[in-house]
DNA sequence: GAAGTTTTGGATGGATCAGTACAAAATGAG
DNA sequence: CTCATTTTGTACTGATCCATCCAAAACTTC
C-alpha cells in the first residue's frame, strides 16, 4: 500500500499534552509541539488539523485520564464524606508535587481560564466534562445522603458543585502559593460543609 | 522645559488593564494597547519600559482596585459570617454579569493560571496581594470569632484561606458555566463551614 | 521669537508565529 | 523490480510579534 508511520498517534497526543499543559495554549508553539513529541511539522499537520486541533485532542486525553482516576477514587468503599475528603487531598498530593517539580497545576482549570472564554468548541468540551464529573460525585453523595451520612436538609448536586469549587479553589491557592499544611488545613475545614 | 505629553498616565493602565483583562497577558499584542490606549507605540515604549513592565502595571492597578472594595466591605457593621457571605455574593454578581457582557473572569486569577508560573516578578505581586487579602478577612474572621459568631475551635486564618479559595472557586465554576441560581446555592453551602 | 527638551507618528528590524508546498524517502502490492 | 501511495524533512509563505530608531512636532523657558 504505502508507507507506514514511524510514530504512536497516542504517544504524541499524550507529548502534546505535557507540552500545553506546562505552558499553556497560547505559549505553545509548533515548534514546541514538534521537539515534545519528536515529530516534523509534516507529521504533525498531516496527521492533525492544526494546533487548534491537537490542543482538543490533548485537551480530551486529559480529561479522560482524569475522568477515569476520578471514577475509581470513588468506587472504594469509604463513607461519602470521606471520598470528598480523599479527593481534596488528592489534589492536594498533585499540587504540592507540582509546585515543587513543574508547577503546571491542571489542564482543565488551566483551560477554563485561559482558553474557554473564547473558544466555543473548548468551552463545549469542559462543560461535557463538568457535568460528567458533578453527576458522578452527585451520585456519591446522594448515597451517601441515604445512608445518613450526609444531612438530610442538603441537596446531593449542589454539594457536588460546591466538591468541584473547593478543588479549583484548592488550586488556585496552591498556585498562589499556599504551602501543604495550610492546604490540608483548609480541606479539613472546607468538609465541615459537606 | 519641553513637550508635555497629550496623555493621562494612569488612564493609559487603565486601558491597559482592561485590554490584559479581557483577552489575558499573551493574546494582548502591543498593537491592542496602542488602540486600548489610544496611544501610539513609542508613547507607550516612552512611558513604559515594556509590554510586560506595563502589565505589572496594570495588575498593581487592580490589585488596588479590588483591594479597596474588598476593605470597604469588610468595615461594615454586619455580623463575620454575613460579610463574607456578601463577598460571595459580591462575586455572584461580578462573574454572572461578566458571562453575559464579556466573560473575563478575575484577572487576579487569571493571572495567577495564565502567567505566575512563568514570571517570578508577577507571582510576587500576587503573592503580596494574597497575603493582604488573607490578613483582612482574617482580621474580621478573628473580631466574629471573639464575638461568638464563628465557633471558637475553628482558627480564623484557616478560615480566611477557605473564603479565599471559595471566591476563587465560584469563579472558576462561573467560568464553566454554572449559572447564577447554582453559584448562589454553592454559596450558601460553603458558608456551613464558617 | 530662538533654543532646548520631550513627545509623537511612522517606518523599520529581526524574530517568531501557524501553516503549506514539494520533492525525496520508504513501504506494500502487483 | 516497478508502481502507487503515504510519510517525512526542509524550505518557505505571509502575517504578526515586541521593540527600536529617527525626524518632525509641540511646548516651556529665556
Amino acid at each position: 500500500m504505502a508507507r507506514p508511520r514511524k510514530f504512536d498517534e497516542e504517544r504524541a497526543v499524550d507529548a502534546a499534552m505535557e507540552a500545553f499543559w506546562a505552558a499553556g495554549y497560547e505559549a505553545t508553539s509548533t515548534q514546541d509541539l514538534c521537539e515534545a513529541t519528536g515529530l516534523g511539522r509534516s507529521s504533525i499537520y498531516n496527521t492533525f488539523k492544526s494546533k487548534h486541533d491537537l490542543f482538543e485532542r490533548a485537551l480530551a486525553r486529559y480529561m479522560e485520564c482524569k475522568s477515569a482516576e476520578l471514577t475509581e477514587l470513588l468506587e472504594s468503599e469509604l463513607p461519602a464524606r470521606d471520598k470528598i475528603r480523599a479527593l481534596l487531598q488528592r489534589v492536594i498530593d498533585e499540587e504540592s508535587a507540582a509546585r515543587g517539580a513543574d508547577g503546571r497545576g491542571c489542564l482543565v482549570v488551566n483551560t477554563y481560564v485561559e482558553v474557554s472564554a473564547r473558544d466555543d468548541a473548548v468551552a463545549a468540551a469542559l462543560a461535557r466534562d463538568y457535568d460528567k464529573r458533578l453527576a458522578a460525585i452527585r451520585d456519591v453523595l446522594e448515597s451517601g445522603r441515604r445512608a445518613g451520612e450526609i444531612a438530610a436538609g442538603k441537596d446531593a448536586r449542589t454539594l457536588a458543585h460546591l466538591a468541584i469549587a473547593s478543588v479549583s479553589g484548592l488550586r488556585v491557592a496552591a498556585r498562589a502559593g499556599v504551602g501543604r499544611a495550610e492546604l490540608e488545613a483548609i480541606a479539613d475545614a472546607a468538609l465541615a460543609a459537606f
